[in-house]
DNA sequence: ATACACTATAAGATATTATTATTTATAAGG
DNA sequence: CCTTATAAATAATAATATCTTATAGTGTAT
């Protein structure tokens, strides 16, 4: 930041050019370019050098005492904006989609509070789309998405797995089966979240994948209410495990592989490409990956080996 | 010789990233870049810039103020070298206490400059903390006071003694007193410098001193706009004669001594304990005691023995 | 919707700063 | 004296850092 100045005061406190170059990781030579630009600069000598000694000339006095205090006071300055900025605290906003901000983070967010007591995280609910935007505006520190996001101004970094299953109501004629067929599943109603939403995306695809063509899709705009309605026996869905733990946990609701088919994908937690994290987001980003790799992540069939994924104590 | 540090300062200060490249004779993308390059060393945010406007962070508010004294530190350490070899000339910031700064300094700072034509002297006006503070943050060479300051990194000088009055107009039945009473004052309308001004602090102390509990105190910030009130017969005021030698010479302001009460202050020049002089400082200290003892000092009543304190040609 | 006033970004040119290799000067030892 | 050791200066080159030019976004105002 002033190399020349940081120079010069070492080989001042070493009264040698070659100690100082020792010290500060360079070579002889550089030392003794910096001192003589210096000393154009100053348009004096700084040092008197008869060969076996080094020693400062007024000049040198000088700018010696004042520029200690200079570098004092650069590094006062880096003291003081870390102060600022390093101390984890203050606001951190994050976004989040729909299956990940309502059934994913808030345990990870609890934990993640009772660590930094100072940071005071704000949680913001919208489509995938919308988060990524808020993003890319600023309006977000952290995005945290089900869908996969291209954009050169986002950086994405995937968090965690999520595998999406056929959901239906314990009372179901399939809900036993575990494993079932494509065709097995022609005739079923479905109950969905609306086109736009991750889990919606996933669906979709399914369908488009298994050679499924649904006459009965009913579209709800809340995970909540496409689990009750699943509980009633009014139809089918696809839902990560994430947002119907609970039900699994009470029986009221299974899940069912398709052969040969499988629905993983990502969440996701987007940055803005270009910006400095703040310390509470570095922070935050640190503790989300293991965080959510604790949390017994739910891919299998409930009614085969779920486990109470935390201390919800059935 | 910090080219960044520079570049930021001058953003700061014309809150444009456009203008300041064309102060520094830079193109916009120099500038740009270097803000980006200090951003990153701090790993924060130094300006938000929203394409209306460009406005320092928290973090940016503190580099402008360290930064200017780094950079103000650069040029005096550049101005001491010069010194050495050169006569005394260049810049010399002063800063005075409204009392001195208003009325004593102005004299004594024209023969200064009649002597010393090459030495340019800015003079700055604000209170004894803030002079103080300044002086101290090596935002100015020398601070002119009216009281007394303790700081371990500020070397205190007194150059003068001042002694304050109660000043009333010449119409007022106590006017021709000279000498009066406590008591006599006891029912009087007060006008006064506000709380925090030098020539207040004298005047609380008058009044725990006598005992006297005023009810009537009017509070202005200007002495001009004192002295114009006393002189309309408002009320009474304690003052310096410095600030109204012209109103003695003039017969529309008389001064009272009170019984066994006496204002003294002294005027204090101010430094930094540890930094070097520049010659024109050492020249302008020099000056400043002899001078003041030349112009004489009013401390009598004006009725008595006024002196034209200088060539006013009555 | 278009222009305009700004800042951001990218790529190449320039300037600055460091390195390597070599030279000069002085002191110490034989 | 001559040799060796140590320290700084110098020159040529390599690596960085810093600018400029050109261009792309992005809000604001007309």
């Amino acid at each position: 930041m002033d190399q020349g100045l940081r120079i010069f005061i070492t080989v001042a406190k070493t009264r040698s050019f070659s100690r100082a170059a020792e010290e500060l990781h360079l070579t002889q030579p550089a030392v003794s370019q910096q001192i003589r630009s210096l000393e154009s600069r100053y348009d004096t000598r700084l040092f008197e050098r008869n060969n076996k000694s080094v020693e400062l000339t007024p000049a040198g006095k000088i700018l010696f005492r004042e520029g200690t205090e200079i570098l004092n006071q650069y590094a006062r300055t880096k003291r003081l904006i870390e102060d600022l900025t390093q101390s984890a605290n203050g606001p951190l906003s994050l976004g989040a989609s729909y299956t990940f901000g309502e059934y994913v983070l808030p345990p990870v967010l609890a934990k993640f509070c009772a660590h930094y007591p100072q940071i005071r995280p704000k949680v913001t609910i919208h489509n995938t789309q919308r988060i990524a935007e808020e993003v890319r505006r600023r309006m977000l520190d952290i995005g945290l998405v089900e869908g996969k996001i291209d954009h050169p101004e986002l950086e994405i970094l995937p968090v965690s797995e999520d595998e999406l299953f056929v959901t239906l109501s314990a009372n179901h004629p399939l809900a036993s089966a575990g494993k079932v067929h494509v065709k097995d599943l022609a005739d079923e109603r479905w109950i969905l979240r609306e086109n736009g939403s991750g889990t919606r995306d996933v669906a979709n695809q399914f369908f488009k994948d298994t050679g499924l063509s649904p006459k009965n899709i009913l579209e709800f705009g809340s995970t909540q209410v496409i689990k009750e309605s699943v509980e009633t026996g009014l139809g089918l869905s696809i839902l990560s495990p994430w947002s119907f733990r609970k039900e699994l946990l009470l029986g009221t609701l299974h899940t069912l592989s398709v052969q040969g088919i499988s629905m993983r994908r990502h969440f996701y937690a987007l940055t803005r490409a270009t910006s400095f994290h703040t310390k509470a987001m570095d922070l935050f980003l640190d503790f989300l990956t293991p965080e959510l790799h604790n949390h017994p992540f739910p891919t299998t069939h409930a009614h085969l080996s779920l486990e109470p994924p935390q201390n919800e104590g059935l």
